[in-house]
DNA sequence: ATTTTTCTTGACCAAATGGTCAGGTTGTGG
DNA sequence: CCACAACCTGACCATTTGGTCAAGAAAAAT
């Protein structure tokens, strides 16, 4: 049934990843904008030609990669829903964007450049995905205030909050490390920043912050 | 002896000025790489030439931008030190930038597309004056801790989250005006996002709310 | 009034960029 | 071995872009 997909990867699927990755942080770097078909090419080792045959337009690869971010970011942000409380949901989440932030500072980069510029490619994601996902969190956290679980908060600016502080990371990266004469977050220095980070943010719901993740 | 500078504004600077305003627009929107000199001319009402009579290229034009924001930024972040403690100059702080990405919301995002870039153009600010000026802020914090007035936390984290915090709803602005059902936050919207960050940091480092800002 | 300086702008240019395409290469099923 | 499809790529093109310039128009200085 599966004539296609020769056991190891594919070469469809591998040199899609490869252009993909290299789009990634090109978009990054210089901006939809900024970014050339050509750097990208280089930057992924193939001739540009090669790109418009995987990808038609610039603005089709671009809609590509910022859609995986997308999907990312939605998936690790489940961790919210299988918590038992508050300080549970809330340390993981905390966890879990500063991981991606770390993984994938390409990534936050380009969406955050995406929805800075108006969003043009995403955004019915951001009406309907976002939408509803944002709604549901709201839910949860009323829920746990209304059960006395954390002090009464506005949930909306605390997603907001979790957000801005942990994508912060991602995003202006090369601002922290400059102010980090010029090196870069060490693995202390992360886990440093996700226990500050949750120490202030739970301590200002009004939870005990959990042992370890 | 100053011939120069005709009683009003002086056709230079109110050009100067227009252009400005008009480059930090087109540039947030649409990034240094997307923003086109012919855009920016459009939107100042003025022919492309004339741009380059007073900026010789697009660079220094974006220079000038990026150097103007950075101003406004530093000179609102006195407030923190005119502050008698840790809650209210907390306070003022969040209240302070919160004002500004309120009013400058193109110049924030002017601000986070360099930085994201890798600062090209005011590495050398981030190197001295912001990292002098982190530097005395950490100090002051620092101060607050030892003197038991704040609970002990890590002051260069602190710090950036009240950067991520503020200037989120200035970059991600759009993003909040589309789950915002699409309208941008009136003065009760800014009103209540000030009170909820104020809330959740200042409870987070255990000072108390100040009343009135 | 005349000279000198500052400012304005339409027309123009070289370079860069997104995208195309025809001809070739590689792989695959029969 | 052949035919067919998928894949690759150097050369090419139309358009856009940052920037220049020369010829003037205003203003200011004399």
């Amino acid at each position: 049934m599966e004539t296609k997909q020769p056991r190891q990867k594919g070469r469809r699927q591998e040199r899609e990843a490869r252009i993909l990755s290299a789009a990634e942080k090109v978009f990054a770097e210089a901006g939809f904008g900024g970014a050339t078909m050509q750097l990208i090419a280089d930057m992924a080792g193939l001739p540009k030609a090669n790109l418009h045959y995987y990808f038609p337009t610039k603005e089709a690869l671009y809609r590509q990669v910022v859609e995986n971010i997308f999907q990312i970011w939605l998936r690790a942000a489940d961790v919210f829903d299988s918590a038992t409380g508050p300080a549970e949901g809330i340390a993981a989440y905390i966890d879990a964007k500063m991981e991606l932030s770390r993984a994938y500072p390409a990534g936050s980069k380009v969406w955050a450049s995406e929805v800075m510029h108006g969003a043009p490619v995403i955004q019915d994601y951001l009406e309907t995905t976002l939408a509803e996902w944002t709604e549901g969190r709201m839910e949860v956290i009323q829920r746990w205030i209304d059960e006395g679980r954390m002090d009464p908060i506005n949930p909306r600016h605390l997603l907001y909050m979790l957000w801005a502080t942990t994508q912060h990371y991602a995003d202006f990266g090369h601002q922290i490390e400059t102010l980090n004469n010029g090196a870069p977050l060490d693995d202390a220095g992360w886990t440093e920043a996700k226990r500050a980070i949750k120490q202030i943010i739970l301590t200002g719901v009004g939870v005990e912050i959990p042992p370890e993740t």
